[in-house]
DNA sequence: ATTTGGAATTGGAGCGCTCCAATGGTCTAT
DNA sequence: ATAGACCATTGGAGCGCTCCAATTCCAAAT
């Protein structure tokens, strides 16, 4: 900067004027200014420039598991809401790790974002301890387990309540929930389970099966449950990835979807539309809850802080190619179930 | 850290030491320092000691599409590797657009990143100019069109070639190909797929097709394929997205996949693996490209600067259950086609 | 010719930290 | 007792920038 002021032949105050392009800088100057900074190949050191202004203009975006492409989708609506605001947005992943994340916000902080959104945490309120007063943040798509964050979510208990509604309606009894186990929306998604069971007047058929939230934790829970004397008609899936994972052992197994058994997912990811999976899911509105989750942060920045805000978005059904009535249920004869090669 | 250097009855720069854990500290100072620190809530600020120490500590990554499963493995690859280094992996988002990659790296240059990984980028290497040379940068998984750059990439050609082997063996002729269009590593994938036609004595049928790089591109592509008076035996993909969509289409179509038509893809995400899709494809070694790139950054940024160096992984093809022998190369009778309904 | 106002420009302090050279203090060897 | 060696500790300069108050400049008004 100083190589560039000498060369223009400016103060080094007038090329900060010019970087950051004030309207009283003469269009001479301007002009040489740029020039000088263009010959030198000077560009502005942002640490620097944040450490005088005392403003990073960041939002920090915490990502808890880069492959699932539902967190991806939220960042995209994340990004296009801080874009509009004159805010960057550095993404931090999480690993699908309580421990990182938590290591993962202490360097937001120490980068001094000025705000940050959690995007499907793992970490527990307790330990998220003071974070939340340091900097503005607001949880986005963890269910409702820290009521004293910001969040923006779906409403799982209700989505979940869909999928069982949808699968009563079907006339489907025996519905089994592959629970999220340690996932922090598992709690809400298994309450709504519970409810849409009491609702549909089957409470007593409640059954509930850790699980977990990924394609690979869906294994040993269906060779368990196919193992049964008298299996499910139908399996409601903590989300997608579980789902496909369930898909898979069934497929496997010679279990014909949703021919003897049907198969609810949630998220409604790029991949439950795949023809081939075609599986019924419960939709979160993934971009809005991104722009959203900014909004929110940016109320937080401007005034000042009321009791904590919790949006919840509402889950619609889809409804695709693995669910369908029951195979007791039919009224008429059926077709032998047509299972793999 | 003057309010803690002073509660602790110390100087600033003895507060510096400790935060550094330097080990020619005294245990008693040390503890006080730790203690008043906790006390008011003291927290470095990493602006101010980036800009002090003239160090970042900090490897950009920029992803071409968060939504993609495939960069994300890659991304862990980096991570993993460069924690093993000390140095902290930020992420910035290309959103699929050769503008906002050319911002992004941009925003890492002014962040004074010590080095950057940009992961299947679409930026031409004209654009990325002198960028390359403001700091060490390696071009991940895209093709080898940047011949001036570091890169790490698998045998695109080599991936092609494997993919219309197979198919060739299994006896197709009438290969067509699902060109990635604009995505830089589409004239490596389609140089692979003319060779293996040539190899395989069909380099008159070669028909490549433009179409793209995600799973909304393959549908007018397939329409058109099948309107057509002679359709292919089988269909090579650019990506595994775009085998998805294509995959969606033909079975709308009612086209059985692989009775009538056989279909390849490329990158072996988890999404092929998914028993409904059953995608063939071809395999990179993701993780392994991302260690491999953060190691190609390390030296660089060690030792001076050579030519650049260009690392070329294999690639695997992986059989699943799209592929089979063609109808009309079939020795047998074959039953009717199974059409979804 | 002199004042006045506004716009363009500048010097310098300061953002929170690190790092160097210098200081003080303790211990051992003579 | 005294010099030497060694350790823990400190003051201060400086990292590259911004921002304020102060200065200069120019033209219009008196």
């Amino acid at each position: 900067m100083e190589d560039v002021a000498e060369r223009a032949n400016v103060s080094r105050a007038l090329v900060s004027l010019v970087m950051n392009n004030s309207p009283q800088v003469s269009e001479e100057k301007r002009r040489s200014v740029l020039q000088a900074a263009r010959e030198l190949g000077y560009r502005p050191n942002l640490m620097a420039r944040n450490l005088a202004q005392q403003r990073t203009h960041t939002i920090g975006v915490l990502v808890d598991d880069l492959r699932n492409p539902f967190f991806g989708e939220v960042v995209d609506g994340i990004e296009a809401e801080a874009a509009g605001h004159g805010f960057r947005v550095i993404i931090l992943n999480g690993h699908r790790d309580a421990r990182r994340e938590v290591e993962a916000i202490e360097t937001f902080l120490q980068l001094q974002v000025e705000a940050m959104a959690l995007v499907g945490p793992r970490v527990a309120e307790d330990d998220l301890g003071e974070i939340g007063t340091a900097a503005p943040c607001v949880i986005v798509a963890t269910g409702a387990a820290h009521p004293g964050i910001d969040t923006i979510a779906t409403d799982g208990r209700r989505g979940s309540e869909l999928a069982v509604e949808h699968l009563a309606a079907l006339g489907h009894k025996r519905v089994v929930h592959l629970d999220g186990g340690a996932n922090v929306s598992a709690a809400e998604r298994r309450s709504g389970y519970r409810s849409g069971m009491h609702s549909a007047g089957v409470g007593h058929l409640i059954d509930i099966r850790p699980a977990g939230d990924d394609e690979t934790d869906a294994l040993a829970v269906i060779d368990a449950l196919l193992a049964e004397s008298d299996p499910p008609t139908a399996i409601f899936a903590f989300n997608d990835l579980l789902a496909a994972g369930a898909l898979n052992r069934l497929d496997d197994a010679g279990v014909a979807v949703p021919g003897d058994v049907s198969l609810v997912g949630f998220d409604n990811t790029f991949i439950s539309a795949l023809r081939h999976l075609s599986l019924t899911t419960v939709n979160q509105p993934t971009l809005a809850m991104g722009r959203l989750a900014v909004e929110t942060l940016l109320r937080r920045l401007s005034d000042g802080s009321d009791g904590p805000v919790h949006h919840t978005l509402q889950p619609e059904l889809v409804v695709r190619g693995t669910t369908g009535p029951p195979r007791r249920a039919a009224l008429r004869p059926r077709s032998p179930a047509m299972t793999g090669p």
